[in-house]
DNA sequence: GCTGGTAGGCGTACGGTGTACTCCTAAGAA
DNA sequence: TTCTTAGGAGTACACCGTACGCCTACCAGC
């Protein structure tokens, strides 16, 4: 076989990954690429079939990133599932502008298959039957990714709750107040708080075994 | 003053959502909603100043068809939490194309301002005290929009859960069986689920108090 | 060492995008 | 009727993703 190939795909995707922590998501060209790695723009094409298919790489950097080993088994269910919630949401907190990538990506995602296969695990071991189990693990998925959404374009000590916190009072009036205290919430404590209430929802749905029951 | 506006921002708005229901999202571009107008693509820039501003606009119509009349103080808050939602959720679930948008715009969006208004009103009368209102209010936002985005790109019932369940049962076994399962739960129900545990942690945040104090 | 074939890499070109700028003209005010 | 102003059209530019065709560096077999 002629000619092995100089580039692996993750150096791809590494170069991506500088071209949007450097320029943003936006910045993010088939064209910038190239410049990055000192290629010609449609030498890309050698390595990748698409535009779609080089964001995937990137998405697949940043998530393959994310450490999967079981938290020890000693620890209550509970703290595991937060041990993994929280290694997701750092290593994408680490590239927020990945995070619309993310969105559009991650049911293709190798990292993020075997971060739920853990998941699932934890969540059995817990004593969730089956259709509970599906449901708490797209709960979990879909909080954290909602969760650094948020985050990430407008958290609450952001610009646009103080814009909130400064309409009519007379017309909102548990809004503009409540904006008010939200500035002085962290987002680390507001990520917290708001999985701690989904945990709590899950140990009740747990205790109790009711509310969705499988389809056998 | 002379010549008065032959277009009303609605108008435009309409017209870039049929756009839009016709040819998808990737279909959205200010020729195409100048075609849809009959006039031509500079005309549209009398009206708005930017493309963002467009798609504002048409998150803003979809948007405003909720309904935020406040559910009747009779019925228990949670039932009325689950209407808010079960509202919101309607209106976006009729034009999935447009999710993309919310998640960029809808910070900026009277109709979500009004939408939390009232949702804060339901939580402050159950006896939620401030912190708390912002978590609770955070998560319920972050879960509606995260569902709605799972249920826009994969469903379980799609063809991303097929392949996820013939995956190799030795290396995600926990995963393979449950997408199989995962296959029978309908969209509904699969909300419902999700936020029944939600609504079960708020509760149990709402019993004990713990967990996310406020500031002062 | 030579040669053939494969695949890496490059340049050009096309159809699309958002939008800045300039012009013409329709319409209300005087 | 004329002036003023804003609506609308047209052109043009920079940028995008990428289809296509070319040249050439590399390795296998001889």
């Amino acid at each position: 076989m002629p000619r092995p190939r100089s580039l692996t795909q993750a150096q791809l995707a590494t170069a991506a990954l500088a071209v949007i922590d450097r320029e943003g998501l936006s910045g993010l060209s088939m064209r910038a690429v190239a410049k990055e790695l000192g290629m010609s723009t449609m030498a890309l094409y050698r390595y990748v079939d698409d535009r779609d298919q080089l964001e995937q790489l990137v998405v697949e950097l940043v998530l393959g990133a994310v450490d999967t080993a079981p938290p020890g088994s000693e620890v209550p269910w509970r703290q595991r599932v937060e041990t993994m919630v929280g290694r997701l949401r750092d290593c994408v907190g680490a590239h927020p502008e990945i995070v619309p990538l993310t969105l559009t990506h991650r049911h293709r995602s190798p990292a993020v298959l075997r971060w739920s296969e853990v998941v699932l695990g934890i969540l059995s071991e817990a004593g969730f039957q089956g259709g509970q189990q599906v449901i708490a693990l797209r709960g979990l998925l879909g909080y954290v990714i909602g969760a650094i959404q948020q985050e990430h374009l407008g958290s609450l000590s952001a610009a646009g709750t103080v814009a909130i916190s400064e309409l009519p009072p007379d017309r909102f009036p548990h809004l503009s107040a409540t904006a008010q205290r939200a500035r002085h919430i962290g987002v680390d404590q507001e990520f917290a708080g708001g999985l701690d209430m989904l945990l709590r929802g899950m140990a009740a749905m747990l205790a109790e075994g009711a509310g969705s029951g499988p389809s056998s």
